[in-house]
DNA sequence: CGGAGTGTTAGTCG
DNA sequence: CCGACTAACACTCC
């Protein structure tokens, strides 16, 4: 699931709780979600403390004092819970309904701290992934990400650059690669292109400037309000402490199809484009 | 029951 | 370069 928002909710809240922590037990029951040797895991994370937690597009960075980051990536259903000794309770990425506690049977890997606490990784779809990267591998993974659309490299001159090079290619293909912005996916590409009111099945080349400016500015406000809510969950799944993303009650387009628009009623349109349900107004988007 | 669809992305093929 | 399609997998919905 989960995308910039999701990541960033999830590292703000693991942040809080993991970073000075030392690592002292790694459980592992679906080895096929390792992208290194289990040996190789315990060495270097067995003994090492947590330094920083860190975002980059949709990769959770776990950097340890061993001089390995452990990256995570959620892809479609990967879940992060954290459970303190007492039991207080904090998790991100897809909800899985009907399923809070954890450990359960999504449950694939454990990681224990030293003071107790517990972080457990779930994953229903199993296409998420583990993976240890030293400093050097490090700059070279990151550096094939697009610019983040939160920092201040996202200009709009830099967008239009990138853009010019995708210009036979409809918007919406290009805005789901994660080489032209990082970060975004299905339900925030819908989401920009309505707030932008462009439809998705544009050509890059037919757009406007005035457009471009458009859509560069939706997609940072789009982002920023659904990290403010705390992501987007589907379904009515609250974690231990009652804090799932409410952005889904705030979208205008994803997964509203035939549902009024919130902007001039008119009944949301859904078709296919790049493989993936899409939805938009036909009355407010050009 | 069967088939389509699901928040991702890497790979193949034309 | 590009898009269409598939595969990885489990589950829900119609």
């Amino acid at each position: 699931m989960p995308e910039l928002p999701e990541v960033e909710t999830i590292k703000r809240d693991l942040a809080s709780v993991l970073v000075n922590q030392r690592i002292n037990y790694f459980k592992v029951n679906k080895p096929k979600l390792l992208r290194n040797k289990l040996i190789f895991f315990n060495h270097y994370l067995l003994g090492a403390k947590i330094l920083s937690v860190k975002r980059r597009a949709k990769l959770l960075l776990i950097e340890l004092s061993s001089g390995y980051y452990l990256i995570i990536h959620l892809k479609m259903t990967g879940q992060l819970v954290w459970r303190g000794r007492a039991g207080g309770v904090k998790s991100g990425g897809h909800p899985i309904v009907g399923v809070s506690k954890v450990p359960n049977k999504y449950t694939y890997i454990t990681l224990g701290l030293l003071n107790g606490s517990k972080l457990f990784y779930n994953d229903v779809r199993q296409f998420g992934y583990w993976q240890l990267v030293n400093q050097q591998e490090i700059e070279l993974w990151l550096s094939k990400y697009g610019p983040e659309p939160l920092s201040s490299s996202f200009t709009l001159s830099r967008f239009i650059k990138i853009l010019k090079k995708r210009s036979r290619s409809k918007i919406k293909s290009v805005l789901l690669d994660q080489k032209v912005v990082a970060g975004l996916g299905n339900i925030y590409v819908d989401e920009s292109l309505f707030l932008a009111r462009i439809k998705p099945d544009r050509q890059v080349a037919e757009l406007k400037l005035q457009q471009l400016r458009n859509l560069h500015r939706s997609i940072k406000q789009v982002l920023r309000r659904a990290i403010m809510a705390r992501g987007t969950s589907f379904s009515n799944y609250v974690d231990a402490l009652g804090k799932n993303g409410s952005y889904w009650q705030n979208r205008y387009v994803y997964g509203r199809t035939d549902e009024p628009c919130r902007r001039c009623g008119r009944a949301i349109n859904k078709t296919i484009i790049a493989g993936r349900g899409t939805h938009y107004c036909a009355q407010c988007q050009f």
